[in-house]
DNA sequence: CTAAAGTCCGTAGTCGCTCCGGAGTCAAGT
DNA sequence: ACTTGACTCCGGAGCGACTACGGACTTTAG
């Protein structure tokens, strides 16, 4: 089949295939004569559990090493779980991080009682740290780029 | 006071700073003679602004308005707060998505006995997805960057 | 006086795509 | 046969928010 038909069948865009092949996530697609790649089942296959992993949130990295031991089937899948678990411990670190962000945002919120911006509490609030609960200074993020999950309509 | 004073007194990366000023965010800082920024009371509290707003997950974007309307102290806040609540909901719709791949994760790993690779519930499920409960095909982000919030250890 | 630490600058790399433009190919309709 | 439109190719640039690097310079401590 088709790139086109590809991405159809593996829920991936197009686009994205090719990215994968030229990070060499995918092997070099054949071509027909015209220079179209073609692919065949197996691939899509791949193409799907690669998808499904990032529907998953694991890195293309993990997805790689996760391939690479789901080739090796004779084996017991012991570090495959190793990495699944360790991978919903670092999901979990995350919702807690913004779990926290959300309780922060919404006492800041329900501070403001929307009289003027002099004494808007959001405003306050973001030029000084909260500190009403812990000592702890920085109670987030820091160390990584934004987190979009599950934001519906991301994207132009 | 030097950069480096102003990224411990705000608790922003010294390229960070340098990074802030480039972009725009941060208007040029003065120099001395030799060349070296000098930053003023009012530069570290924007900055320290910058640096709270991104723990709570706002965009730079995001951050450049609030600092637009902070400016203007003589209005009330409703867009401010408006904005705030905009931006809890986008994180309230975030943890929500990272909790449905943290239960479909989790319920994958219950089902992987740790029995060969070949029947292993992890790489079965990477590959076709579970479908157990929602006839929904795509349940999970899609649309957006790998989520990092709340990652403790980041970062080489 | 020397060595270490700090600062400067511009550039490139990170991640995971997504979009662009220009060129070639193919299938369907007139 | 010809046109139209859809599809595919490719390399490269752009996003967001940094972070790292390298080479030149200055300052500071011993």
């Amino acid at each position: 089949m088709k790139i086109s038909e590809a991405a159809a069948a593996s829920g991936c865009h197009l686009e994205t295939i090719r990215y994968y092949e030229r990070i060499g996530l995918l092997s070099k697609a054949a071509r027909r004569d015209n220079g179209y790649r073609v692919y065949t089942h197996a691939e899509v296959e791949r193409l799907r559990f690669i998808t499904r992993g990032r529907e998953l949130g694991f890195s293309l990295e993990e997805i790689q090493s996760l391939l690479a031991l789901a080739e090796q089937t004779d084996m017991p899948c012991a570090d495959v779980d190793r990495m699944a678990r360790q991978h919903l411990a670092d999901i979990q670190g995350r919702i807690q991080a913004l779990q926290r962000m959300a309780q922060e945002l919404a006492r800041t919120i329900e501070g403001c009682a929307g009289g003027a911006r002099a004494r808007c509490a959001i405003l306050g609030d973001l030029q000084a740290p909260v500190d009403r609960t812990a000592p702890n200074t920085s109670s987030a993020p820091k160390g990584g780029r934004r987190a979009a999950a599950g934001r519906p309509g991301a994207g132009p």
